[in-house]
RNA sequence: UGCUCAAUGGUGUAAUGGUAGCACUACAGAUUCUGGUUCUGUCUGUCUGGGUUCGAGUCCUGGUUGAGCAACCA
């Protein structure tokens, strides 16, 4: 397993899952679940604990469910269910079985008439704001609520009331009896049950009318599957003893799982909450849940993220107990890193000016180009040649100096990609001084890839053929968030986001391109990813908005640029 | 005046009582038919006081700082 990849230290629950193994806790069975509530699109940080959670099992020879949290009606949709079964099959992982924490409403609401019987839960009467304020503060104590004592045999009927849709939403709870001096707040009579009457359930429809409360499903859902290690993040900490202690009270074995707490994801320039993802699509400040910006896995894979990439990210990060902030240029390393392999190079020019090569008097002339230099096994394109050809406005300039490598009249000898040395002899300028037309000679001795093409030049330039370039839209994206940690600023965070997030621009590219001119073949309800280096501008892939009509690339990252003006 | 968790360069992470290492960033140089890539180098770190030990980033203890916890959310 490890050979040829250098030695890895483990990290901490991978160490807790050895020490199990060793100790040949549970016979050595590994079992895993990831837990997502279906109620919005999985985001960068949802992929860190799919990595962690399936990951485990892979490595371990155990088995990694699917368990949807479905305990709350009044957020949840087959909408998110369908996209968070897409999303973690594109990401590359294979799920043992797929689980509802709806499939065992039964099952809790007679654990639940269990804990009435046994004298651990009541039916409280009280407002959320009585409970809340009864409930005491971290420094002090709370106090009883008056239904506190109520007989077993009221519980039981007001709780069948409450179920049969007798009794309004909010008017009624299920409460378990524990302490309401324990310093740990969710052992304050925590509610194990509220009536939901408004929403029907994606799945139950309205069969039910109460519905369990996390901490009453979650540890018992994964005692029900016999999941081993329920890993989940920082937050759930305050959680674990109530975990423990609801399985505590029915459990019939000596098995029980074990919830272990890893560090979430944050990444600067962006926010990872769900509630302000939902807030962004619904407010129409990005394009939707899969907008380029988003760190969404959707919005990631339309931005060009591979699958393949934003796993390396999630290994490179690592996972410990301390709260971070991740550098966004991290990430951008990452795609970087994995798609300099695989991308074909194709020239794009995004200003363009006309480059006339006053001494060229061929035509018809193609050049053939590696689609990435040194690597022939990755194929070759055609590049039409000729007289005109546009040029990046930014690659000429008339009064060059020495920091500039490029064109300048009378200055360097610049390569032209794949073809030509040519030299800049002067240029035409309309009224207001701008350049309109560059003038050059070239060398017919110095084609690329032969003898004569040898001589070095300090620089390399990108040119399309006027008569034969087509024209694409490109979308430029940055950082969806003009700040570092939107999340700490005080105030609305939608008054945060970069107003120069996005860029819509046309450009001219190579013909070769002309093949991507159609809508982009979709697999298991995912668009595939056809992506490109457009040589100095960065990485860019096909949009599915491209038809036969219009092409249209997004921008996945820039390339890091050295060159500061 | 609570409970819980944490603290290693700018960022993330390793060292599991025995030489503080790696990656990203930044900066220099070399290479390059992408001012990209690649390669080399440089800068920067164990929160703090005490203790245990031949030896402490690691163990103990006091403090400091940060985070989480008072949803009929998960």
């Amino acid at each position: 397993m490890e050979t040829g990849k250098e030695e890895r230290s483990l990290n901490f629950i991978e160490q807790i899952v050895e020490k199990d193994l060793a100790e040949g806790k549970n016979n050595g069975r590994i079992q895993t679940r990831f837990p997502p509530e279906p109620n919005g699109y999985l985001h960068i940080g949802h992929v860190k604990a799919i990595c962690m959670d399936f990951g485990i099992a892979e490595k371990y020879n155990g088995v990694c469910n699917l368990r949807f949290d479905d305990t709350n009606p009044v957020k949840e949709d087959v909408e998110y269910v369908d996209s968070i079964r897409n999303d973690i099959h594109w990401l590359g992982f294979r799920w043992g079985q797929i689980y509802y924490a709806s499939d065992y409403f039964q099952q809790l609401y007679d654990l639940a008439i269990r804990f009435i019987k046994e004298g651990k839960a009541y039916v409280d009467e009280q407002t959320a704001e009585q409970i809340a304020a009864q409930k005491g503060t971290p420094t002090e104590a709370g106090v009883a609520s008056p239904y506190r004592d109520r007989p077993v045999e009221e519980n039981l009927r007001l709780f069948q009331a409450m179920q049969n849709g007798e009794i309004e939403d909010g008017r009624m709870v299920l409460r378990a009896k524990i302490d309401m001096a324990n310093p740990n707040m969710h052992f304050r009579d925590p509610i194990m049950y509220r009536i939901i009457t408004t929403h029907p359930h994606h799945r139950t429809g309205r069969t039910w009318n109460v519905y369990p409360m996390y901490d009453f499903a979650h540890g018992q859902s994964d005692y029900f599957e016999g999941v081993t290690h329920s890993i989940c993040t920082l937050e759930f900490v305050v959680h674990r003893p109530l975990y423990d202690w609801f399985i505590d009270q029915f459990a019939d074995s000596d098995y029980r799982p074990h919830q272990y707490e890893f560090n979430r994801l944050n990444i600067t320039y962006t926010v990872m909450s769900k509630r302000k993802m939902l807030q962004l699509v619904k407010e129409g400040l990005v394009a939707g849940w899969d907008d380029p910006r988003m760190p969404t896995v959707c919005g990631l894979r339309r931005r060009g993220y591979s699958a393949r990439a934003i796993r390396a990210f999630i290994d490179k990060i690592g996972y410990t107990k301390v709260e971070g902030m991740i550098d966004l240029g991290l990430l951008e390393h990452t795609v970087r890193e994995d798609l300099k392999e695989t991308a074909p190079r194709v020239c794009a020019i995004f200003d363009p000016v006309k480059l006339v090569l006053t001494n060229y008097e061929g035509a018809g002339e193609t050049i053939v180009a590696e689609n990435i230099d040194g690597k022939p096994e990755l194929g070759t394109r055609e590049m039409p040649f000729g007289r005109e050809l546009y040029i990046e406005r930014g690659d000429f300039q008339e009064e060059g100096d020495k920091n500039f490598y490029r064109l300048s009249p009378g200055g360097r000898e610049v390569r032209l990609k794949a073809a030509y040395i040519i030299q800049a002899t002067g240029c035409d300028k309309d009224a207001d001084g701008r350049v309109t037309t560059v003038y050059a000679t070239y060398d017919p001795q110095s084609k690329s890839g032969t003898e004569g093409g040898n001589r070095k030049t300090k620089s390399t330039i990108n040119w399309v053929a006027c008569d034969a370039c087509i024209e694409a839209e490109a979308r430029l994206y940055d950082r969806l968030f003009a700040v570092e940690n939107p999340s700490a600023e005080e105030g609305d965070f939608r008054e945060l986001l970069n107003p120069d997030s996005l860029h819509v621009v046309t450009c001219k590219v190579e013909q070769a391109l002309k093949k991507e001119m159609q809508p982009l073949p979709v697999n298991d309800g995912v668009a595939e990813q056809h992506h490109y280096q457009f040589l100095k501008q960065g990485y860019f892939v096909v949009d599915p908005d491209t038809t036969s009509d219009k092409l249209v690339f997004n921008r996945t990252a820039s390339l890091k640029d050295n060159w500061q003006k």
